[in-house]
DNA sequence: AGTATTTGACCGCG
DNA sequence: CGCGGTCAAATACT
């Protein structure tokens, strides 16, 4: 099978999945029968995880890009030689914020980059000194759309985030902060950061050293192990132009907010570019607990093979 | 006081 | 020499 023949049968399966999915929202309806919902939910399994054993098998080093949706945004990305002298990239889509991504990190500079409207913020991993841990990322945000956030990750994380992650301290500190004086720039600013949280970002990995594909999945820099990393993969692969959007309401700010792009789809670069060394995919990142929640009812398998290290390999 | 951020200076690479 | 990345002193925050 050559890449557009297993190009088609991705295609044939996601537009399988949405088309089942649309079924599925139908049926959400108390009167409709439970069993109905199951077998649609169990079918749109089964496209989704075709789909993406369709990615694996094509390999995310594959160069040759695929047909996407129009409203998905493809961006690009350069191989990055690094010292080791080989690197590679993981780009990330995710609903959260550079700051809600499990660890801890600290802004050590900022720098206005030639032709971007907005200046790449560099952060390292907190615990880089205590540690040794040598993560970092770069967070800019796009020039296309300002909603969105790239955020690059590089190296990976040594440390132990356990104890230190801010997963629990954000939503607090917003809700603080919006009831803060905005009296000063550097406020303004903050808030602004927190905002982020209910943007699309667009996040990049860049590991380095890697010899094979298996260790990418450990360089992920959030937790995507948890069972909420597995389900809200899930949720946003379901959700994708269709349901869309998950009680905001619920919600005390506008932490959470969906919209139709890049949730759940697996996207090879369109950059051919890329040597053939090169990984490159985008992936949906965890998402915030509350729409998780929200969402339990749906019956999400928890062993859906996102949260399987051999779904990776 | 300890920690985090800001921001201009500095440095290496192409 | 310009650009991107990092350093580090100053500043802000808690």
């Amino acid at each position: 099978m050559d890449w557009e023949q297993s190009n088609l049968l991705i295609l044939k399966e996601l537009r399988q999945g949405r088309a089942l999915s649309s079924l599925l929202r139908k049926h959400l309806h108390p009167s409709s029968p439970p069993q109905t919902r199951q077998v649609l939910l169990h079918k749109i399994l089964c496209s989704y995880d075709n789909a993406l054993s369709l990615l694996n098998w094509t390999g995310f080093t594959s160069t040759a890009p695929i047909a996407t949706h129009a409203s998905h945004k493809i961006h690009t990305s350069k191989q990055r030689k690094t010292c080791s002298g080989r690197s590679e990239q993981i780009r990330v889509c995710s609903l959260e914020g550079p700051l809600e991504d499990g660890y801890c990190w600290r802004k050590y500079g900022q720098k206005d980059i030639l032709g971007s409207n907005f200046p790449r913020g560099y952060y390292r991993c907190t615990h880089r000194y205590s540690q040794g841990c040598l993560a970092a990322k770069q967070v800019q945000r796009s020039d296309e759309d300002p909603t969105i956030f790239e955020v690059k990750y590089r190296g990976r994380h040594t440390c132990n985030r356990a104890s230190h992650s801010v997963a629990m301290k954000v939503p607090s500190t917003t809700e603080s902060e919006e009831k803060a004086n905005h009296s000063r720039i550097k406020q303004q600013q903050q808030h602004e950061e927190k905002q982020k949280q209910s943007k699309e970002i667009l996040m990049s990995f860049e590991t380095e050293d890697l010899d094979n594909r298996d260790d990418i999945f450990p360089s992920f820099p959030f937790p995507i192990e948890s069972e909420q990393v597995g389900n809200g993969l899930f949720v946003k692969s379901l959700m994708e132009n269709d349901i869309g959007f998950v009680s905001p309401a619920a919600s005390e700010s506008n932490y959470f907010s969906v919209s139709p792009f890049h949730m759940g789809s697996f996207v090879l670069d369109q950059n051919m570019q890329t040597s053939e060394s090169d990984l490159t995919e985008i992936i949906s990142a965890p998402t915030s607990v509350t729409d998780i929640s929200s969402l339990d009812k749906l019956e999400f398998d928890p062993s859906f093979p996102f949260d399987n290290p051999d779904f990776f390999t």
